[in-house]
DNA sequence: TACTTTTGCTAACGCTGTTAGGTAATATAG
DNA sequence: CTATATTACCTAACAGCGTTAGCAAAAGTA
């Protein structure tokens, strides 16, 4: 009697039709105007099935997110393959997250929870060219007395808050409870390579 | 006749204590559990009233947002002070932008859009560890022939990821179009400094 | 055929952002 | 000092949200 199997064929189904359905909305809509409600009139069932099959919203977002790394895992494996040098694996591994990261904007920004009020928000505030030019300047210093005088100093401005949000962020993910040890050999990392990176 | 400047003053009191009320409210509850009718309540006004104040929710972020960026603004200013040598310069606005970070959780995570659905989402991925371990097997192997050999793989590896994603998260902010080559420059600066951090 | 389990629904609770419309207090003009 | 205009403020609602209780119908089992 696979009258079981069926049942259970017929769950998986419904259950797969949510998470498409969901990707569907978060990529047209984004993540942030995802609701039960649409979920549940595009797979044209009613709202409490879908709480049959996940518990909440989030664990239909964390679905999408594994989803997103398995996706990401896969390129990475691809671009690790492509050569045996360990720095042209890092190269390529780099270039491959980049590119999936742009690829599957909808994937990356679930994976990391970006994108709140609204992007955009960030050029409504005029006290951030203020503070770019703050640090733009010793960089320019920096470039001026470095081996490698035709450097954009704007270029590395951008790598360096990109680099130091990249290091928070991650960072206050993880919640970092008793790490200040590690945190202090992070940023001390960082900024060692930075500036050595200008000088050359 | 103060009477209109009178008026003028009780309207700036309201909208003050409407920021007030809002930033007290994230500290405790974080951002995501902002709401309109919370505050109302904190200030001891209707709801509606806000509206005359701020356009939407949005608008009360964005005002907070700034806050945040003033503060680390002076924060920097003064850390820029302490010396006059660029790298000194540069090291020192690290090291306050890092600390201003984490000692204002609440704005830098206003300030950014951090903290999503739950912030602890990452510890529920096993697909995580898996590629972690990908990119750590090709940085062990530059480390073994480095001329550091004591350096921390997990350490490389935390702050190559931490930097790629500030690079990806911060260009995803900013909406880069058609910034092709300024991306290109962007991660290749990254990787090649990143590489050469580990050759030493 | 009678009973049990599964399946799916309606309707509600308590939130959310936002706004329409009305009332009461205040300020201005005659 | 009264009448008018303005402002300040509120109640109540709309439309949406995540989530759940409780019930009806269908499907499977005995």
């Amino acid at each position: 009697m696979g009258i079981v199997e069926r049942k259970i064929r017929q769950k998986e189904e419904i259950r797969s039709s949510i998470l498409k359905a969901a990707w569907q909305l978060v990529i047209e809509e984004g993540w942030q105007a995802l609701s039960i409600r649409k979920i549940a009139e595009a797979i044209e069932y009613s709202v409490p099935v879908i709480y049959d099959h996940f518990a909440n919203k989030e664990a239909i977002l964390l679905e999408l997110t594994k989803q997103g790394f398995r996706i990401l895992n896969d390129e990475l494996v691809k671009a690790k393959k492509r050569s045996s040098i360990p720095e042209k694996q890092i190269e390529a591994m780099a270039y491959s997250y980049w590119e999936f990261a742009f690829e599957n904007k909808a994937y990356y920004q679930v994976m990391y929870g970006l994108g709140m009020p609204s992007c955009e928000i960030v050029n409504q505030i005029p006290e951030l060219s203020t503070f770019s030019a703050l640090i733009l300047q010793p960089i320019k210093d920096l470039i001026a007395a470095s081996k490698n005088t035709a450097a954009d100093p704007f270029l590395k401005l951008h790598t360096f808050w990109s680099m130091l949000h990249g290091l928070i962020s991650i960072n206050m993910m993880n919640n970092n409870q008793g790490k200040e040890e590690l945190n202090q050999m992070v940023i001390h990392d960082f900024i060692t390579g930075f500036i050595s990176g200008i000088k050359g």
